[in-house]
DNA sequence: ATACATACC
DNA sequence: TACTGGTATGTAT
């Protein structure tokens, strides 16, 4: 089907600036004159040239496809059609029409809460939201084209009249507690999709409902009976003029009794079902939701839309009724198909399902298999049947536009602030993540990230901003002499250990530092247990062992009348608990000072070194030598590559020498990258274990240390018999645990960290 | 693992 | 004047 903006020739590639008309409440206005005036205020803005560019990219896209079409032969296609065939007869014996799935949205939700609560507003178009963006607009700004995603200054060009009101969060959230009240009542285990949306799966309420009482399914007007009627009436926002009440306290004359109270007896069908939910939703917020009754969820979401405002839609569960359905369906309509996939799918000729139906084969010759398999679903009109339970969290993130930031302080301590904001939102939910990437999008639009997984998780704000910062300095460089033009900065972390990880840590040292505890074996069969065991955590496993192989404990594990301590690798000749913790304690003070002179977790002294260092490059000072130290050269290289304007200065970076490993035989530590002023092997040794045990160490004190990554054990260099310690560390993070020991435990002195990468 | 893109509200 | 913020997931390397 034709697109909007692409009505004119010359600009096919202006889609993703052209108003979607496809939501409810946009039918028929005037898309040519709505588009021109979003072209006319848009045009010429660095926003819009990054779109022009973003549309580039996936017309080019599409030209790639294009050009791959042309090359499937007869014989594939025959081939990919029997497969797509196999494959959908599959899916359809998985077809299950048994279930009740609701999907119930609320109607224009911010808008409508606003209108509801400032009776002034209810026949004026109006949006929520700011004249930068807004995120809901009434049924009223809609006839307009004002729409949520659409900045409000361009509202504003489109409707001179529209009111923007600025969103009222806390009350939002208020409301959707109420409704999420309602929405339990008629499934549990309902799945928010956002405040005002909710996926319910109400075959068990049905089932139950067959046999309930009318007094059951009766529910009264909100009103008290003092109060008239019609002033329920009044309270509802208008949303469209002609926007059917769904009050009953008005409809249906039988529902009003001697004793004034209104009310409304449902049935027990499915749909009288979820229209006594929507009725009490009325009563209770004096908000109107819609919903719609499908098989699935996919089904049901569509089924929602059809109706709204306040309506509901039944799709019923035949598969006669779903294919039809989904034949007309046009493919913009599902979730997950969005602008670019539309418009990927337009290329070939493909607007509604039925299409998808009959294009499956080249499809599936020509998207990802995830893709052509979710594809097919659709146009099988097939979706999950119940309702996941809601899944932990897999990331969390913070992240702010604001006017152009240039100044390498401000980006530094805007950093330090959002990186403050993450933590105390983490510490809500108990939260501690490995990997933290650093978001940014320059002046023109242009979005960047850089990540870095750490071998353990972090949550404090120092913690995280001692990553970020280095992330945020390295774009400095990358980007210097020209500064940074940001106008958003984000951080977000990501890679979390779940509860069942994190104590399992301490308990597990403790178990090993128990020989006797689990039954007979002793701690090196323990560990080999441990290594099934995936609450186990892999990293200390490791650590562990190669601590444990020098000191040479094998013989120790008949005798369980001793203890390991886990710093000096002794053993402590007692099994009560409380004098081996007092051991511990003491190994530890006298420890946590030596390996942190690796720390890099002072950020004020950070942003001072920052602004020297940065204007004048490559200075001899030892400040600089140490800075230095904190950007690995493999990520620098890579993140090089990636950089428009090739600065001089990585070249210098990478030949540059090593400036603590030309002195002599002294033995550099890969770890903390510290030399050690002694060629004994047994006391570098003993150093490196040390180092290797900051991880758990770190865990066991709950302080802030060092975050020894990955990538700054590959930038010291691979000399003699640092390289074994140098394999262990690597293997802890790219290997499972089974793998990495055994690898870490053949690997020779010869072999070098490339030899391992490859 | 990282970067970037797409999608949803 | 002015084009979001939070989360998940797909795609590509």
């Amino acid at each position: 089907m034709e697109n909007g903006a692409s009505s004119t020739k010359e600009e096919g590639f202006l889609s993703r600036m052209a108003l979607n008309d496809n939501k409810a409440g946009m039918e028929g206005l005037d898309r040519d004159k709505i588009n021109k005036i979003i072209m006319e205020t848009s045009k010429g803005s660095r926003f819009y040239e990054n779109e022009l560019k973003k549309e580039q990219q996936v017309n080019q896209r599409i030209e790639k496809m294009m050009l791959q079409k042309a090359q499937i032969t007869e014989q594939q296609l025959k081939k990919a059609q029997a497969q797509v065939e196999r494959v959908a007869l599959e899916l359809e014996r998985s077809r299950d029409l048994t279930r009740v799935i609701v999907h119930v949205d609320m109607d224009a939700f911010y808008a409508a809460v606003e209108m509801r609560d400032c009776p002034e507003l209810k026949d004026k178009p109006m949006a929520v939201g700011s004249m930068s963006m807004l995120s809901t607009s009434n049924y009223h700004a809609r006839k307009f084209g004002v729409r949520a995603a659409m900045p409000g200054f361009i509202a504003k060009k489109l409707c001179p009249n529209l009111v923007i009101v600025p969103p009222n969060f806390d009350k939002y959230r208020a409301v959707s507690d109420e409704i999420r009240e309602i929405f339990a009542d008629y499934d549990p285990h309902f799945q928010p999709v956002s405040l005002d949306e909710a996926y319910l799966d109400f075959t068990d309420h049905l089932e139950k409902r067959q046999s309930w009482p009318e007094s059951c399914r009766t529910h009264r007007c909100r009103t008290s009976s003092t109060e008239a009627v019609p002033e329920v009436a009044n309270l509802s926002p208008v949303l469209f003029e002609d926007s059917p009440s769904s009050s009953p306290c008005l409809l249906s004359p039988e529902g009003v009794r001697a004793s004034g109270g209104a009310f409304e007896v449902f049935g027990t069908s499915v749909e009288e079902a979820v229209r006594e939910m929507r009725f009490r939703i009325e009563q209770k917020t004096t908000l109107t939701a819609s919903a719609g009754i499908a098989p699935n969820m996919m089904l049901a979401k569509v089924c929602s839309d059809k109706n709204k405002p306040n309506g509901q839609y039944v799709l019923p569960s035949t598969r006669e009724a779903v294919m039809d359905f989904v034949q007309a369906l046009p493919v913009r309509k599902v979730s997950g198909i969005g602008k670019v996939s539309e418009k990927m799918l337009n290329a070939l000729g493909i607007s509604s399902c039925s299409h998808l139906a009959q294009q499956m084969a080249l499809l599936s010759l020509l998207f990802s298999e995830t893709s052509w398999h979710h594809f097919m679903q659709v146009s099988l009109g097939l979706g999950s049947t119940y309702i996941p339970r809601h899944e932990e969290r897999k990331s969390m993130s913070t992240e702010r536009t604001f006017k152009e930031l240039s100044k390498v302080e401000e980006q530094l301590s805007l950093c330090r602030e959002l990186c403050e904001d993450l933590a105390e939102d983490m510490k809500k939910e108990d939260l501690k993540g490995k990997t933290v990437t650093l978001k940014l999008k320059n002046v023109n639009f242009e979005v960047k990230t850089r990540a870095l997984t750490l071998q353990y998780a972090v949550a404090t704000a120092d913690e995280i901003f001692a990553v970020a910062k280095d992330l945020l300095k390295m774009e400095i460089e990358n980007e210097s002499p020209q500064p940074l033009r940001l106008r958003l900065m984000g951080v977000r972390i990501s890679a979390f250990v779940g509860l069942d990880d994190k104590k399992p840590l301490q308990k597990s040292i403790i178990g090993f530092l128990q020989p006797g505890k689990t039954g007979s074996s002793g701690p090196t069969q323990e560990l080999h247990q441990k290594l099934e065991n995936e609450h186990f955590s892999t990293r200390s496993v490791l650590t562990w062992h190669f601590a444990g192989v020098p000191t040479a404990q094998k013989k120790q594990e008949e005798v369980s009348e001793s203890l390991t301590c886990p710093v000096c690798f002794r053993q402590v000749e007692t099994t009560d608990l409380n004098v081996f913790n007092r051991h511990i304690d003491q190994c530890l003070s006298n420890t946590c000072r030596k390996p942190d002179h690796s720390t890099d977790s002072d950020s004020e002294s950070d942003l001072e070194l920052e602004s020297k260092g940065l204007d004048k490059h490559r200075g001899e000072s030892e400040v600089e030598k140490q800075e230095a130290k904190n950007y690995p050269q493999e990520a620098q290289r890579s993140l090089k590559n990636h950089s428009q304007t090739d600065s001089s200065i990585s070249a210098d970076n990478e030949t540059a020498p090593q400036p603590r490993n030309n002195k002599g035989s002294i033995l550099t530590c890969p770890v903390c990258q510290l030399t050690q002023d002694t060629n004994d092997l047994t006391v570098f040794n003993h150093h490196v274990d040390l180092c290797l045990n900051q991880e758990v160490l770190h865990e066991l004190r709950g302080q802030t240390s060092s975050p020894i990554n990955t990538l700054s054990v590959t930038k010291s260099k691979a000399t003699g018999e640092c390289v074994y310690y140098m394999s262990v560390c690597l293997t802890v993070s790219h290997l499972t645990g089974a793998q990495s020991l055994i690898l870490s435990k053949g690997l020779g002195p010869h072999n070098t960290i490339d030899k391992f990468f490859r």
